[in-house]
DNA sequence: TCAAAAGTGTTGAGTCTACACCCATGT
DNA sequence: ACATGGGTGTAGACTCAACACTTTTGA
């Protein structure tokens, strides 16, 4: 008799070829423009955790953190042990991006990645690791140009790389995106595109943006996060009566700022 | 001097212990439930494709179609290649439901699958295929219970296949199903269950319902798709003034149903 | 005093919901 | 004739964008 035990005895996985499989993590936050003048509120910007690649392939270029992940251990497993090896600090948000698995994406090898979009409320320093020559916080700028077509620049002291990225929709319906170059390494421009595709789709329904902020904030601070990513301008007045029903007031308020105190809110936790 | 060509040479990632990666797919379409009553309209239920495995492990057991991925192609060509040699034909429309990697959802080893939903407009006869003893349309029928348990219930002929689900929120804000039984081979169920959601999020957006539908429809005929997927029920009239945006008009009539013609509609190409 | 952000009120436009009502068909 | 779905009209509720206006603070 044929049972399921003697067959897995007999099945040997090793017989057929197997890709390997990597996660890379898009590890965001909100950089706060430092800005002395007196009264103003810093600007908010968008920022992404890069690593100078120090090993072939790509070596010298930026790329996403990321690694291959362990026979014992899920790729969200995977994924956030990644990027706690990289910045010390468990992100506030993780979110699934999707799986990039074009045949040639990686020279070593077929390798497919999942990526992921984390996110932290507060930026972590971060320091080359093991095979990075340098680590370092990104702002991000994306541009809608026009056809399908956008600029993303990623700018970190004196360094800037840019690319063009163009979207497509195959005829099954699911989104395409190519970068013009290589500038980034592997196909990580894309992912960071896809990352930012994500975060907009999910600040423009409030979801996520909280991720962003410490466990009280100002509305004023969380509408700075909902433009950066949705690439809008608000009207406060409007904006805050739109959030009402994502927060709740606390009884603290923000002082020192120069103008009048603001309440701090705290996400509305939405059991029942 | 040390190339990338030279460390491609010697880089053999044979090295590594690496898991499998299969794709399993979610086929939809709505069946025309037959009804000889006249002037009556037919009830459109949602169906699935299943298999009955004819191998260990889980032999005897209904299945997700879905296969290894090879070398040579992406995820996505890989789920087109399972889906069409299962039915013979090109699905109308394909999504990308997740990454499914519990460490121990295979008992061959470690295979991580990448779940994809595709929608047919007309339901393709299916046939027993190689590693299949049979294959059947089943009508698919989800009910939230309480608490965030669901109870999903497959039902081909005489065949009836129950299961609750769970669903939770990690720590971090990712998804997680878990599945009640095993009345489904591996994780099926909960992929199944992450399939609905994300068709009911996407028809809630006006967005896959087409793919149910052929080229030209009636606005009841959508409006049966749209009620069937997010499982709710909507008023007609204020249905046809919100899908207006979505459809344009064709000169063509229903006829023969015994009440007034309907006006034949198609969607709108959504460019520029 | 005053610039800047915090916060409230209001108005008019637009959208959504529910429901009334007529139309066209084929047995 | 009439049941059935196709299709339009509309009143009231509700939502939303725009903008005027008041409040509070710290140099």
């Amino acid at each position: 008799m044929n049972s399921e035990k003697d067959f897995l005895k007999s099945y040997s996985i090793e017989k057929y070829d197997r890709p390997s499989v990597a996660t890379d993590i898009a590890a965001f936050t909100m950089r706060i423009e430092e800005d002395n003048s007196f009264r103003k509120d810093p600007v908010s910007k968008l920022s992404l955790l890069l690593i100078e690649r120090g090993e072939h392939p790509y070596k010298g270029k930026w790329a996403l953190p990321g690694g291959f992940i362990r026979m014992d251990e899920t790729v969200v497993e995977g994924a956030v042990r990644e990027i706690v090896e990289e910045t010390s600090v468990k992100p506030d948000g993780l979110l699934y991006t999707g799986v990039f698995s074009k045949v040639d994406r990686d020279p070593r090898g077929r390798i497919i990645s999942n990526a992921f979009t984390s996110v932290f409320s507060t930026q972590p320093k971060v320091l080359a690791g093991s095979d990075a020559s340098s680590a370092k916080w990104f702002d991000v700028d994306l541009k809608y140009i026009k056809d399908d077509k956008y600029l993303l620049s990623l700018q970190s002291d004196e360094i800037v790389l840019t690319t063009e990225l163009h979207l497509s929709v195959s005829d099954l319906g699911i989104n395409e995106v190519k970068a013009e170059n290589d500038v980034l390494a592997f196909d990580h421009a894309e992912i960071i595109f896809s990352s930012l595709q994500l975060l907009k789709n999910r600040a423009l329904r409030f979801e996520s943006i909280f991720d962003f902020l410490p466990e009280k904030f100002t509305l004023t601070s969380l509408q700075k996060v909902y433009e950066t990513l949705t690439l809008s301008t608000a009207v406060p007045a409007n904006f805050r009566r739109k959030v009402n029903e994502y927060v709740e007031e606390t009884d603290e308020y923000t002082k020192g700022a120069g103008h009048r105190p603001a309440k701090l809110f705290r996400k509305k936790s939405n059991k029942i």
